[in-house]
DNA sequence: GCCTGATTTGATGACTCCATCAAATGCTAA
DNA sequence: TTAGCATTTGATGGAGTCATCAAATCAGGC
């Protein structure tokens, strides 16, 4: 099983750990909920934001508290989330900056093959054309 | 099987797809070797520094290659890889940030509860009692 | 106490990822 | 064109992750 990160593990190790965390729609929507309200948000909230059933969200929660980038805290039968830390953010932010770029330069390969009557299309993986 | 990021997919989907391309210590090592490094490094030079089957390492950067993370340019019977953009160091960047920020409010806390005697430890999952 | 709503835990099968090995391909030199 | 190095591809078993369901826990009101 997983181990939070501690000094006596390569820092490649816990980084590729925490991406691992990071690993999933659920748990990215979650934690852009999360971002958006820049507050705390109640699991309730969650469940209507995301629709789906309450021991699924509960799981993701789970793995998003072992990796310790929410933090919970209870009032009354209440559970509320939040980021553990700004930083969360700031990583999704750039992610986001990363696909937009990615994007981007796909489309461009794309509208320059279109341009090359004959050509088949074959950069990198627009061979698969997916 | 894993599709590129285009605009058809939401963009927490395409997200989540991107940190799973780098959930994986050794795709880790790689990036970082090619961050550090500034420019190309030859799949030989990998080999030397991380040391493992050839085919293990082709694999991962296979991955790599899929997630658009890197490119190959392949001169005479060697083949050069380095970053496909910029902001994949700093994706790394932003994460070495979150870890360090982690591991060191992590280190704190176990600090200060050392010197609350009496008190069991709680921090982190306080909420959930765990 | 008992009931009800909120949340978490545990168990299960389906699916995906990983490490290893064998085989194939690409390139250069002889 | 044959030999040999560099790299990739394909197949396989084992481990881990995910979605679903049932059951457990926790808190508040009656």
């Amino acid at each position: 099983m997983d181990r939070l990160p501690s000094s006596h593990r390569p820092l490649y190790e816990v980084k590729a750990n925490l991406f691992k965390g990071l690993a999933h729609p659920l748990r990215i929507r979650t934690l852009e909920i999360l971002s958006q309200s820049g507050s705390e948000v109640s699991v309730t909230e969650l469940l209507d934001e995301l629709g789906l059933e309450a021991s699924h969200l509960s799981q993701h929660l789970a793995v998003l508290r072992k990796h310790r980038l929410v933090t919970a805290d209870r009032r009354g039968s209440q559970v509320f989330y939040r980021l553990a830390y700004p930083q969360v953010a700031d990583l999704l932010t750039v992610a986001r900056a990363l696909l937009l770029e990615i994007l981007r330069e796909s489309q461009a390969q794309l509208a320059s093959t279109d341009s090359l009557p004959g050509l088949g299309s074959y950069p990198a993986d627009a061979a698969t054309g997916r």
